[in-house]
RNA sequence: GGGGCGGUAGCCAAGUGGCUAAGGCACCGGAUUGCAAAUCCGAUACGCGCGGGUUCGACUCCCGCUCGCCCCUCCA
């Protein structure tokens, strides 16, 4: 099986061979955590996870990495959107106020003027979020990298680009990347320096653009005393520049120059990954910094783009928690819901989706459950020459067309298979890349709510007694604490519902 | 203004230069049910943003238009 994926650096789909035997190498770029991740990010991030997991499918060792930026970036050297405020600044007011109204857990947070502290708490929160809807990476430790624990190798690069004469410093001490000492610039996002049309965004500052030998240089280190997070270097005591985190940790993680696939979201395509190409290129000297480019689109909610005036920048707790729409979301749902449309195209996140979403888990953990029930405990191996393997490996093989593949999925799912230990191996192996029925370790359904049971034994009751007025009364109840009512062989059953 | 991606039924969403345009949800009909729910069976796009062109034939290729999204130094 070839497996074809979209370059963005060609802008097409390209068959997919590793660099290197070993294993495929991964970059995938990750949160910053200066406030908790909202659903948007996390479509990226489940993006990258459904690549790794979709390259296991087919038998490739994977290592993939992702970066968590925390220097609390200032709005860089460009004064962009007027506010000039140290993010990590506004952090700690936040997190001082949620503090005051208990919304951060007592001892979560000793002192938010320590920025270290409100780092560690967004981290945290997005590991647990990450774990929560499956993003594998984040199981391990040793593959999250934090650009403040990289200082120094940020640090080492920065000195070889100067020696190579891709970088200098201005007159104004900071250190810049020159664009025009690397050909290839523009390359990745189509902004060659004849395309940039300079400031045609609106967003450059006069000032900063005369310390610049090309207006399109960027900074690579700032030597600033007053910035909430410094650390000492050759060009004094300052902070690194936004894209060249990426570009060092990357290497010395994956300890290559050239790596298999980096991923992000569409907006990082420039200048974010547009930067780290020169950088890495221009210190490594290499051709190619990674083989494959891989961005996922944005998504929309409820049709519009997410804006925190119109209360849509929803969180995955807010999502979760039953915030966003009014109901508690099994983490299950969401995860399906963010994967399950093509990562190309923007996705439009809705309510609707979400119950779309929770049908289709339904029926995955319900047709696992009738496998199990009827396989005995007995799994037989199988390989992707199966059937129903074959097409769903051709379907993801297809640049990650999970349209496709859901649609050999579901249909296969309402069937009867006459081998259940093979369906179950089958069904295990669709599961390892969906991970949805079931997603890790699952928490209890909720089945053991004594009060539910005793209302629907209350219901039981009524039934055989013919009183249909109350049974029909306690069915409304039962569901309006939002649970499905169904009835079995074995009584009344109420079911929690997924979203 | 420049660079890139996309517009397929009520909704989500595949797909192909030519048999009946996947799959899911919703809706409708049936089985089942005290009635429902769940489940099972069945039906459902005379049309693929608009206009033109190429072709024996286009939703699929080309051109123009239009609408939506991302980027053009905060952004997943």
């Amino acid at each position: 099986m070839t497996i074809q994926f979209y370059n963005t650096l060609t802008n097409k789909a390209e068959e997919f061979t590793p660099v290197n035997d070993d294993c495929v190498r991964m970059y995938s770029c990750g949160p910053t955590v200066y406030d908790f991740a909202h659903i948007g990010n996390f479509r990226s991030f489940l993006f990258s996870d459904v690549i790794r997991r979709t390259l296991e499918f087919f038998g490739h060792k994977v290592h993939h990495v992702m970066n968590i930026t925390d220097v609390g970036h200032m709005t860089d050297d460009s004064s962009a959107d007027g506010a000039g405020e140290d993010k990590m600044a506004a952090a700690a007011q936040r997190v001082k106020e949620d503090k005051k109204s208990g919304k951060v857990p007592e001892g979560a947070v000793e002192n938010p003027e320590d920025p270290y502290q409100i780092a560690d708490y967004y981290t945290k929160a997005f590991l647990e979020d990450a774990q929560t809807l499956g993003v594998k990476v984040a199981f391990e430790p040793e593959n999250i990298l934090k650009a403040t624990d990289n200082i120094d190798i940020m640090q080492e690069m920065i000195s070889q680009l100067i020696s190579k004469g891709h970088a200098y410093v201005g007159p104004d001490g900071v250190v810049y990347y020159s664009v025009e000492s690397f050909p290839d610039y523009g390359k990745l996002s189509g902004n060659t320096l004849e395309n940039l049309q300079m400031g045609a965004g609106g967003r450059i500052n006069e000032t900063d653009q005369s310390n610049k030998r090309h207006p399109a240089d960027f900074m690579l280190w700032k030597a600033d005393s007053t910035h909430i997070m410094k650390w000492d270097s050759p060009w004094g005591a300052g902070y690194p520049g936004w894209h060249i985190e990426c570009s060092c940790m990357a290497r010395n993680r994956l300890g290559k120059d050239v790596i298999d696939i980096h991923t992000g979201g569409e907006d990082l395509i420039f200048p974010h990954h547009e930067c780290e190409i020169a950088q890495s290129r221009g210190a490594t000297g290499a051709d190619t910094f990674a083989k494959f480019w891989m961005h996922a689109r944005f998504l929309l909610v409820e049709g519009e783009k997410m804006s925190k005036s119109k209360g849509s920048f929803w969180t995955v707790r807010d999502v979760l928690e039953g915030r966003a729409t009014g109901i508690n979301v099994h983490p299950a749902v969401l995860r399906l819901e963010l994967i399950k449309s093509h990562y190309r195209s923007n996705m439009n996140f809705t309510r609707k989706g979400l119950v779309d979403s929770a049908n289709i888990v339904k029926r995955l953990t319900e047709f696992r459950t009738k496998l199990e029930a009827a396989a005995n405990g007995e799994v037989a191996e199988v390989d992707l020459s199966h059937p129903i393997l074959k097409e769903f490996g051709a379907a993801l093989a297809d640049d990650l067309n999970f349209s496709k593949a859901l649609a050999v999925v579901l249909p296969w799912a309402s069937s009867d298979p006459d081998n259940v230990a093979e369906a179950l191996a089958v069904l295990n192996k669709i599961n390892d890349v969906l991970a949805v029925a079931p997603l890790g370790d699952e928490k209890s359904g909720g089945g053991d709510d004594s009060e539910i049971v005793a209302l629907c034994k209350a219901i039981d009751a009524a039934r055989a007694a013919k009183d249909w007025a109350t049974s029909d009364a306690l069915r409304k109840q039962i569901e309006s604490a939002g649970y499905e009512v169904k009835n079995s062989p074995e009584g009344t059953i109420a079911i929690k519902k997924l979203a």
